[in-house]
Order: structure tokens, then C-alpha cells, then sequence
DNA sequence: GCGCGCTACTAGAGCGCGCTAGTACGGATA
DNA sequence: TATCCGTACTAGCGCGCTCTAGTAGCGCGC
């Protein structure tokens, strides 16, 4: 006898609990095989109408419900799709609520991992692959590009959010240039030159925003006003770029576009603490319209990407890399347009 | 042949890619039986620290990885523990992320299922049985008592931030007496009379704390003063109740008592964009305070509930239910206490 | 030289289910 | 009556793993 199990029945039965009832025991209640059972449970043909309805009754009158772990054990395939998101980041709680409808439509069931601070993307994925995912979508994922090309070679991955040169994984993101673009037109369009990005380091979209940015700077023969401020996409990101451009001798700009609705929301949280008036002094602007740029509180001129689009386009993905209809490698780009709110509004003179 | 599963073969590999290696291979690779790749693998003696060795290096060479649905189905402890939670509320996000070390430490695997607009905490919670959780956590559910009382007889369940009268569940959550209490206190001390209280309805939490703001109220000789909002945990409860005030032909409080964060977000909302200064004509104070209370731009006078205690105290108390070391049923309480911000300060005169 | 206990390992059943390859049977066809 | 077909069901293997009950081999004391 092993000490760790001194008896297999104490560490089988944790609790006195009458133990869950199995497709067995559902099976001898009726007198019929259990194959009958999992067919009527399986909705598959070649099971008599009132069999169904006796299945269904004593089912339900025994408590019994469908073992997942046996289930995806026995099938090749599991159905289930593991979500990887950050906790704490408004926008992938937006997107996992999205993924939700299109997963059930197509058969999916969801396995969701958060990566928090006690417990990092790596750990967050291997519990999703060990929990039997059959594909993998990452929400703005930060591990490295080798790592996920690797996540891309065991299994089908699709990568949300994040742009990579070139991993064997679906790819599916909005246009940063566009958005960018019309962020800056609209800064431009209030009467703005000075117009400042906070960055979002290399955190998952950043490097286009910022390129988008620079560029849609030039293209409005604002060059030599572009300011690029490191920060990057939490509140305290954006608060520590607010405090640092306080502190800073050279005037503010009059307006900050941020990388991210979080920074843009550290940015007005410091700024409003310091007096600085917005919009009249500085305005803001985010990135991503997570749920929580709406609040009228907050009401955050920002661009909105079309997460149910994106959700839907993800599973979608996942789909058809899981039926084999095509390679992996796919990059799918939606529009994104600027929502303009109250943190923007045209310069005061100085 | 059935015509939804022309080739099995078709159905079992979805993807091109190489199977998954399995223990087997990994035994194979080196010669030795599956049952001491197993052992190796759950750490338990018996076998050589050489052999250890040889097995981690195989495994990883072939880049295998425990199953764990063949895991679970085979133990009779899944050492799953099925988390269910809002994702819109940022104060249950809070609860997951304090949850996750405490799980690690017992040696338990999360699996987490949100309930979204689109899909109700039935359906969660079925999900979260059906991947063979042990036990459950409930944050903050909002179905019936009889249906957790249901699922508490089923298997373990610990249930967070919510009073039930007499359900077989354990039930982890903060005095709302006290936090409330130190609320009206502070209010009160500040010069506040009129303080009304915008109430969570029927949601977890929301009924002790109505009656806590009644009991400090009357314990202030303010019973006459007590004004209670209807209001339920969302902003947008919150803002409905805000609007509904500047409606009100009757003068506004000058302070109000939130039921929970998100709540009082919505009411700063809608004050704000009113132009009511806040704290300057009216106070405001939140419950909970999530993580967003504590942002600088929200600034939000709140009481902070003990999360990361209430974590580890959930996942003991479901640790000890599954170790069958008392009944379930226990109540555990922890204080909770007032966090002053910018929401409030003392009332100016009219 | 023999049993003893210890370490290092193996055989094989079984977890709950899905799925293939059947069987039994009633009725239509030849 | 023999053949064929379709419907309603069953037998039993196997998914990848854990766990009990072993066995083989080895040094030890008496």
C-alpha cells in the first residue's frame, strides 16, 4: 500500500456524495444498452421517438448529465476551444464575451485560461492544451512569436489582436493605419498640430498604431510635430506617460492619441487629478472602445474595432483550420472607425 | 456507414498535423512500461531519479503532454475547480485573479466559465460540471437559492459575495454591516444628512446592504432621511437611478450610497455630464472596490472587500468539502472596510 | 542459504463515453 | 419461400490515463 492513498475509496469519494450517475446506470434503469443511451444523448439517428422521450425522463429523473471528460476522451475530437485573455484588459473580456455565440453555433464548447499577474500566458496555455483544446484563440497573446509559431505547430491557433511576420497560425485583427488615420484627421479636422502618441511598447498592436501614426502625422505635413511618448496598455501605463509629460519643461501637446483605451484612461485620470482640462486643454483619444470607454463617465473619443466581428471571424477560423479545408497562415483584417466622444474637441488658444 | 462521419479517420484528425504523442510513445521511446512514465509524471516514488530524468527528456523531446481529460476520467479526483463569474464585472475579475494562486498551492486546476449576456449562469455552470469540476466557486450568482441548493447537493459548492438562508453550500462573503455602517459614518462625520442609498435590487449582496444603510441611518437619528433608489449592479442601474434623481423635482441628496462600484460609476456618469460637481454637491461612495474604483480619473470613495482573503478562503473551504473534513453549510465572514477618494467630502451649504 | 525488506519497475483493469460492426425483426419484393 | 431492405437496437473495443497488486532483483542479517 502507497501512504500518499491509503485507501483508493477515500481519495474516489471525496465527499459522502451519492456518486454522479452514469450513462450505465440511465442504461439499466431502462433495460437497454448503454450504446442506445449515448445515441439518443448524441441526437444521432436509430433510436425510436418514445425511446428518446424514456431516455430523456429517466435521465433527468437520475440527475444524470453528460461526462465531458470521457466524452472528449472517446471522441477524436473534443469541440472545445480554449480562449487565452488577459483578465484585467476590458477589451478581451469584450471579446470573449463576443466569441461565446459563434463557439455554440458551431459546436464549440469554450475553455476559458486568464493570464494574470500570478500566473503567466505559458501556464495559462498549457492548461488550455491539457484541458483538451482543439484550437487555440489567443487575445492579444504577449508570449514570444517562437512560441506561438510552436502553439502553431502542435495545434490550430488563431491570434487576435497581434500582428507576427510569420507564424503558422490564423491571424485576425483590425486595420491600425485606417483608424489611425482617422484619429488624426479628426485632431486635424478640430484645429490640433500638436498631436502626441503614447505608445504601447510591443504589446500586441502597438507597433502598427504607432507606425500608423507617424505616418498619418506626415501625410498631414506634420512631421516635425510627431511626439511619441513610451507607455504602454495599462492604466498605469498611461498614467506614468501623463506624469512624465507634466513634469516635462516643454508645453503640452494639445492633443494624445493613445495606444489603448486602458492608457487613454491613466492619461485622463492624471491629468484631470492635475487640473488640466479635457478636452479644452488636452484632448484624448483611445484605442479599442472597450466596453468601458462608454460610460459617459469616462466617454472616451476612441476607435471602435468590431469585436463581434472579429469573434466571430476567430472561430470561424478556428473552424476551418480544425475541418482541414485550408492551411493555417490566414491574416483577416476588419475596418475599424473612430468614435468621437467628449475627451475630444478643439484646442483652446493659448 | 453513417453519412455524418463518412471516415472516421476524417473526423479524428482534423488538422494534417502529427498526432498528439501520448504516454505510450513516451514509454516506448525509452523501453519502459506507461505505468512509470505515469509515475514519473505525478511525481511519485518509485521510480530511479535516473529514470526521471530519461523520462522528462524523452517526453519533451517528443513533445508530449499529459492529457488531462484521459487524466480526469481516470482518477477519481479531478482536482478541478469550476469558477463561475460575470465578465462585465470588474469585481469578480478581481475574485478570479485572486483565486488562481491559492488553486495552484492546493493543487487544484481552474476552469473558468463566464456568463455573458448570451449565455445565462445555467448554462455555465452546466459547462463547468460537465468538464468535471469537483466543486464549484460562484461569484456573485444570481440564479435561485433552490438551484444552488440543487447543485450544492450534487457536489461541493462555495458560493461568494452572496447570503443564502439554507442551501448545503458554503458561503465565503464580508460583513456588510460594518462596511455600511463606516459609510454612513464617514458621510455623517463629513456633515451629510440627506444620504440615500441606490440599492442593487435582489443581486447578490445588494439586500444586506440596503438593510445596513437603514440600520446606520436609524442608528444616526436619521431615520426620516432614508431614501432608497432603486438601482441594480450595473452602470447602467446606475445611471437609470442618477437620471431618475435630476428628474426628481425633489432636491438631490448630498450624498449617495452606491451597492456596488459599477453602480456608482454609472451615477458619477450621469451627475457629471449633468453638471452636478461631485463631491461638491453631492458625494458619492461605491462597494467593493474593483480594481476601476481605485483609477485616479474615477477616484471613487468605496469599501474595499478583503478579495484576496475571501479567494483563499473560498478555495479552502472547497478544498475542505472535498476532503470531506466537515459538512458543508459553513458561513465565513471578513471584515471590509471604508477606502476614502475624491467622491467624497463634506456637503456645501445651500 | 534462506527469508526479509527495500527499490524499481510492470501487468492489467477500468474511468465514462463514442463508434464500428454487427444482430434481430418486420414488411415489401420477386 | 427466399431475398432484400430499413429500422431499432446491442456488443465490445479503444480513447489516454491512474491505480492496485503484483514481480524481479539486490543487499542484508542470522
Amino acid at each position: 500500500m502507497t501512504p500518499p492513498n491509503p485507501r483508493r475509496g477515500a481519495d474516489r469519494t471525496p465527499a459522502p456524495r451519492s456518486r454522479k450517475p452514469t450513462m450505465a446506470d440511465v442504461a439499466a434503469e431502462l433495460g437497454v444498452s448503454r450504446a442506445l443511451v449515448s445515441l439518443v444523448f448524441r441526437d444521432q439517428p436509430g433510436a425510436s421517438p418514445e425511446t428518446r422521450e424514456r431516455v430523456f425522463e429517466a435521465a433527468s429523473r437520475l440527475g444524470y448529465k453528460p461526462d465531458m471528460a470521457a466524452r472528449l476522451l472517446a471522441r477524436g475530437r473534443s469541440k472545445v476551444l480554449g480562449v487565452l485573455f488577459t483578465a484585467r484588459n476590458p477589451h478581451h473580456v469584450d471579446l470573449v464575451e463576443a466569441i461565446y455565440p459563434t463557439a455554440e453555433e458551431l459546436g464549440y464548447d469554450l475553455v476559458l485560461s486568464a493570464a494574470v499577474p500570478s500566473r503567466d500566458e505559458h501556464k495559462a496555455v498549457e492548461a488550455l492544451v491539457g484541458h483538451r483544446s482543439e484550437a487555440l484563440l489567443l487575445c492579444g497573446p504577449t508570449i514570444s512569436e517562437e512560441d506561438i509559431a510552436d502553439l502553431g505547430a502542435r495545434l490550430p491557433v488563431v491570434v487576435l489582436g497581434r500582428h507576427l511576420k510569420s507564424a503558422p497560425v490564423d491571424i485576425v485583427t483590425s486595420y491600425d493605419r485606417p483608424g489611425a488615420r482617422e484619429v488624426v484627421d479628426h485632431l486635424v479636422g478640430l484645429g490640433h498640430r500638436d498631436i502626441a502618441h503614447v505608445d504601447g511598447g510591443s504589446k500586441p498592436g502597438a507597433p502598427e498604431r504607432r507606425r500608423a501614426y507617424r505616418d498619418a502625422m506626415r501625410s498631414h505635413g506634420l512631421a516635425d510635430r510627431i511626439r511619441i511618448i513610451p507607455g504602454n496598455h495599462t492604466e498605469e501605463g498611461g498614467q506614468d506617460a501623463a506624469r512624465g509629460m507634466l513634469a516635462d519643461d516643454a508645453v503640452l501637446p494639445t492633443a494624445v492619441f493613445a495606444s489603448n483605451d486602458q492608457c487613454a484612461i491613466g492619461l485622463l485620470d492624471v491629468f484631470t487629478r492635475a487640473g488640466v482640462k479635457i478636452p479644452e486643454q488636452v484632448s484624448i483619444v483611445g484605442y479599442d472602445d472597450s466596453h468601458i470607454a462608454g460610460l459617459s463617465h469616462i466617454d472616451l473619443t476612441t476607435v471602435r474595432q468590431d469585436v463581434p466581428r472579429l469573434a466571430r471571424l476567430a472561430v470561424e477560423a478556428a473552424d476551418e483550420q480544425l475541418r482541414g479545408v485550408r492551411e493555417p497562415g490566414a491574416t483577416l483584417k476588419l475596418e475599424s472607425k473612430l468614435v468621437v466622444r467628449g475627451t475630444s474637441g478643439p484646442p483652446t488658444q493659448r
